[in-house]
DNA sequence: CTGAAAGCGCTTACAG
DNA sequence: CTGAAAGCGCTTACAG
């Protein structure tokens, strides 16, 4: 391992000053084509990388931007959303000369504590903000420290374009679960319930909104809805609770993939045949939600393209100070067979 | 949003120089008590925070580990061991100021460059290197990178101890995969199937040798082997393989949760009976495994802890140079009620 | 025990 | 079009 070479090489081996080799390669205007040649030739030669701390010193830019999850550990392994979204964001941040800096913390009384400490330390130039709730602290928060940010749905009162919110990335999830309502109306269901995740989270209200007005058209009522925790656990209980019902529902929608896993589960041990005597539905549609028996009507979002989308708007507002909106194509049901008419 | 208070501006507050309040902030000797106190209470008042880029240009330290992962991220969605293991890494992290740059990529050609790239921009002071493989090419080049590394498990031909090594942080997870095949035997089962990982992934072999012995000292033999990629998808025609079989096995073990969960679904679209007609065993564990039916029998690791030594293991190694290797729990096996005796 | 100074490796006005 | 210099905010020998 010999010393890594510094500015100060590159100027010396091409015999210019180590102000003309930053403006040569940082591509700015006042250095005429032959010196600049010079000087990316000698740079490739001594195989020069400009420093990234010295570079963060001069130009208070980081060159990362981070990303923090409140979840608890058990919740995110089951929740496949997460390492697609990352992988998406990685996608484009590889060759743009950023990291992705990731915290996970248990609770959210410890993510503002992390969000103060990335923006004491510089460590990021820009957050995600994922998994959006009803009056969400993070938004005044991160506004307050002066951390650009870019946030995976629209937040609560914001309008599109407004001129001082976040640049929002939305993959509107609404559709789907109109459609996944219908195709069980469709089939002939009458009662159905929906087990939805926390209330303080914005997707699990919307979500539960676009399903009660979908059954609401169809002259249903929507009384049937159960709030949990995204675990498995409380799908399988709320599971129980529904079907321990007088009058229980014929068909269960459910805010994840593996909620409704374990609901089959529970379907299952008490002798019920699915999809005759119950259907049932995820979201997210995981790779296992095919694999599973019955294989699982779900509704398809694509993290991958969102991760992907999320970081270009992040790389675009912290470089140019500036990123529009950005509307990816709505999430859609993927009918299989945990879904069936309702027996007669 | 006032100026960040800067090494220079507490020094002058204190009146003293600047390499003095570093002395003081960085616990060294030379300074009087009197005087450490009173640049300690003015860096409070002034809420000091050193910037971190000009520490890591003085220090050429970054404060950061490195994680890369080279898995599809469709896998890395079904799989529940890295969520947890970054968050027992993020547990430890946090408190020492140190933050996690995580990268994912979809092969180990990509994993190479990122390492470069992470080691040229001196962007990470350490890296975790999971999934150990045979004759694993990241081991030499992180030494030839002179990147301190830590290992999840030891590597082929590694001994305890050995001097030049990387540190292993180590959960064995053969007692786990010996009483799995152990308890299918108790049972009565005399045809066990393997479902594993991929080969060239050292725990693949490594358990299915464990396997293969548990069945050999049993008297039976191991020849129902199948290799996949660790997906649903692979799983499940995996399953498919072994009941084609014209002696198909009456027990499959499975290399993870979710083929184990999939060769359930197969098992039942077949219309067999579990455990009657086949009994099945995952690994790893997962939140879904006790709420799917019947409830899986996996071999449990603690991947949170896993995460939370390897990280303080980390920390050791790039702080002092050295660090011992470390020895968790053993894997074990949790039996539920998706195995069961052989049918007469 | 304390201070003044050099150095880490860049970027960026400012002169010429 | 090019050079010399200051500055980013720390740490760390080196003197006293």
């Amino acid at each position: 391992m010999k010393r890594k070479a510094t500015i100060n090489d590159v100027a010396k081996a091409a015999g210019v000053s180590k102000g003309l080799v930053s403006f040569a390669l940082n591509d700015r205007p006042g250095v005429s084509p032959e010196t600049r040649d010079r000087i990316l030739t000698v740079a490739r030669d001594l195989d020069y990388r400009p420093s990234l701390s010295a570079r963060s010193l001069s130009t208070r830019t980081s060159y990362a931007f981070g990303l923090v999850i409140a979840r608890d550990p058990e919740i995110l392994g089951a929740d496949p959303f997460f390492p697609s979204f990352i992988a998406g964001v990685e996608r484009v941040l590889l060759h743009e000369g950023r990291a992705l800096v990731l915290s996970v913390v248990a609770d959210e009384q410890h993510e503002a504590t992390v969000y103060r400490t990335l923006t004491a330390d510089a460590r990021v130039d820009g957050v995600f903000i994922t998994d959006l709730r009803h009056d969400d602290s993070r938004i005044p928060l991160l506004r307050e420290l002066g951390m650009p940010a870019v946030t995976l749905g629209r937040p609560e009162g914001a309008q599109h374009g407004d001129a001082d919110a976040f640049p929002a990335v939305c993959l509107d999830d609404t559709p789907g679960i109109v459609a996944a309502a219908q195709h069980l109306i469709d089939l002939g269901h009458r009662r159905i319930a929906h087990v939805i995740g926390p209330r303080r989270m914005l997707h699990a209200t919307r979500r539960n909104g676009a399903f009660a007005a979908t059954l609401e058209a169809a002259g249903l009522p929507a009384d049937l809805v159960i709030e949990t925790d995204f675990t498995a656990a409380q799908g399988a209980s709320a599971t129980e609770a529904l079907l321990d019902l007088a009058d229980p529902p014929t068909a269960i929608v459910y805010g994840n993939d593996p909620m409704a896993i374990a609901g089959i589960g529970v379907a299952h041990e008490r002798g019920l045949n699915l999809p005759g005597d119950l259907s049932i539905t995820g979201f997210d549609d995981s790779e296992l939600a095919r694999y599973v028996y019955p294989a699982l009507t779900s509704v398809r979002t694509d993290p991958l393209a969102w991760g992907e989308a999320a970081a270009r708007t992040l790389l675009r507002l912290t470089t140019t100070g500036v990123a529009d909106d950005v509307d990816l194509e709505p999430a859609r049901v993927i009918t299989r067979s945990s879904t069936g008419p309702v027996r007669a």
